[in-house]
DNA sequence: CTTGATGGTTTACAATCGTAGCCGATAAGT
DNA sequence: ACTTATCGGCTACGATTGTAAACCATCAAG
């Protein structure tokens, strides 16, 4: 279940989601195949999701005659902010940089990302505080240091 | 529904590990009054997710008499690494910089982190490829370049 | 010994999800 | 025109989730 744009998108819509981005306007045919390809799912299993992902305003049917084709109404890099903050909303705020570390070393990253990344870095680090506070209780910091990883 | 060590985990359910990792090893009603005031849910909500994180095997019950106390199976940390992988992992590999960018840009990160994240990346430069290709759809790279937010 | 509080276990129930079959309309082939 | 392959919509159904009440056991107080 993660959040784009304030409808909440399943696991399995998500996918159909991902495959839309990628495909542009595919049809109803070339989606199905697509999925059959990539999850195994019958036809008819696409074409629910495909329906619910209507419904719920995440997708759009373009076309007046039969052959339809689908498009994405929600953008794929807002979706993918938005999922992540979502995780990251959801763990203690003292967590986030193990985390992001730890995904950092296990993605590929081109040299431009990269570059990006150490700007980014190299920015903030002029204002950044000393220690950041876990926000996991309000009003406590019970959190434990970072490297217990266990 | 977050995969940390194989079980799945609702979205409710990780609400109540992560009181029970910052809390340590609470009591069932030290437990409840934490999450009634997080999220006001009511005892009998927390009681269940409860029940249900331990028949997971996320969650152990400590103790033979009355009052016992609940302690987090699986670790904070690994749960977090793998609920980002289990993020990055259904997003296109192209995205995967520019999203952990937004991210870096709206979390509050201690100098320390920084300072890693920067040494991991400056490792991480001298091996990185000119290009990540889109793994969308196998066999295909159709995703456009990252910067077409929309 | 009865009683009530406190904590633990079972049951409930609607909403969403994963997965898919079936049906009706329309387009294409013969 | 008649039959058949497609495509899109409706129906289905068990599992999981969010939310919680009801029930039961046990310990402490009276």
């Amino acid at each position: 279940m993660i959040d784009a744009k304030n409808v909440t998108i399943s696991d399995s819509e998500w996918e159909v989601m991902r495959a839309l981005w990628t495909m542009g306007k595919p049809t109803s045919r070339e989606l199905i195949d697509a999925m059959a390809g990539l999850k195994g799912w019958s036809a008819s299993t696409t074409k629910t999701l495909l329906h619910r992902l209507i419904e719920k305003g995440a997708v759009n049917k373009i076309g007046a005659a039969r052959p339809f084709v689908y498009q994405a109404e929600v953008g794929e890099a807002p979706s993918m902010v938005a999922a992540a903050n979502d995780l990251f909303d959801h763990m203690c705020a003292m967590r986030a940089g193990a985390t992001i570390a730890s995904v950092i070393e296990s993605r590929e990253l081109s040299k431009n990302d990269i570059a990006k990344l150490q700007s980014i870095l190299a920015e903030k680090a002029k204002t950044a505080p000393e220690k950041v506070e876990c926000n996991c209780l309000p009003g406590h910091h019970m959190c434990k240091e970072v490297d217990d990883d266990g």
